[in-house]
DNA sequence: TGAATTTGATAACATATGTTATCGCTTGCC
DNA sequence: GGCAAGCGATAACATATGTTATCAAATTCA
């Protein structure tokens, strides 16, 4: 199950028994909280099973800011990085198993993998996809209408549509679940 | 004048003078297109005076993203790094001077950068600034209204309210001018 | 200097989106 | 099985924001 660990860290099998037991597996139910909005973050997260909101608090409500599946890492970057406060919390949706790692182990693993060329090219690559998707995501806040977001998830991430509840969705486009609903039905009214 | 790019790049002085003669001075004139959207990126700049405007088309009409000022790096990142069509068009707004650099040199740069350690924790330091940049950009489009994201602006960014005309702020905080001339009266009226 | 362009304010109206409330359908749980 | 909670649709109304048009001031440039 570390497979795809590995190809996202493509170390040698040499050094990968060595992080292997950085990793431990846990079973978490639904709307488990994994890292609280305030909390300094000590552990990243990686989903054999499951999913992962990532939302934050506006005026006591809660607006979902991204979600994770199946093979993603997660953690509050900016916290897990530079300890300081999260800004998000994270929590389960679904009944997920995930592998957990501390700070500390991770620090390790990332102070290894820049010295390796090929890992290093592969962290660098992340670092710089993880830029653009976010580019994109403020992109189309701008650009696009809420209608136009809803399309687009349903084109290019069709799973969260599935099996996420329409009130998550609806924040994730930064809109209400009143107009989202509306946005459907007038879709199936044929625009 | 490339002291600053020196504390971005804190290579050692015997680097430095290899790399030196990679950054080219050039004066350009205000609106000048400095990259066109769909082009694919060969250069990357960096500021000694004037300022730059990143956008993007949306049916016609150009809705600005980014600003960047004195001392600031502007690439089209995905572009510049991956060696595809730009999403966005850099553009300056004042005549501006700027240091310009190829990307054969600059991924030199990277190259032998990422080989030195401190070197190396600058350049991850700085991708995941612009991470959590983009992220919180992202988050005031969910969160925040245009009111808000203007005060912000205010309090945190205030070159830009003094420098930029207002109708490039009006479309980077995703709003007409017709409506930030409102919300300006309106503060104005004592909110 | 004077004409053309850019910039910003405002008004009137149109549309999009939020708010609150209600209803019915499902789901989980005792 | 039945109740409570969660979820999604819809309606009516309120507010926010966009669109188009007009005007005045500032700026640019020949």
């Amino acid at each position: 199950m570390l497979e795809k660990l590995k190809s996202i860290l493509p170390f040698d099998d040499k050094q990968w028994n060595q992080y292997a037991s950085y990793f431990k597996r846990i079973q978490v139910p639904a709307k488990k909280v994994l890292i609280q909005e305030g909390e300094i973050s000590k552990k990243a997260f990686f989903i054999e099973k499951g999913c992962i909101r990532v939302w934050f608090n506006k005026d006591g409500k809660d607006v979902t800011f991204q979600f994770f599946f199946e093979n993603e890492r997660v953690s509050s970057v900016e916290s897990f990085k530079k300890n300081i406060p999260s800004i998000v919390t994270l929590e389960t949706i679904e009944p997920s198993t995930l592998w957990v790692i501390d700070k500390q182990d991770m620090d390790q693993i990332m102070r290894d993998g820049f010295e390796i060329p090929k890992v290093r090219e592969k962290l660098i690559d992340t670092l710089f996809d993880r830029n653009i998707h976010y580019m994109k995501h403020c992109l189309s806040f701008i650009r696009d209408t809420p209608q136009q977001r809803y399309l687009h998830l349903l084109e290019t991430q069709p799973q969260i549509i599935q099996r996420i509840p329409q009130h998550y969705i609806a924040s994730y486009l930064g809109i209400t679940t009143v107009h989202l609903s509306r946005v459907k039905s007038k879709l199936l009214k044929g625009k």
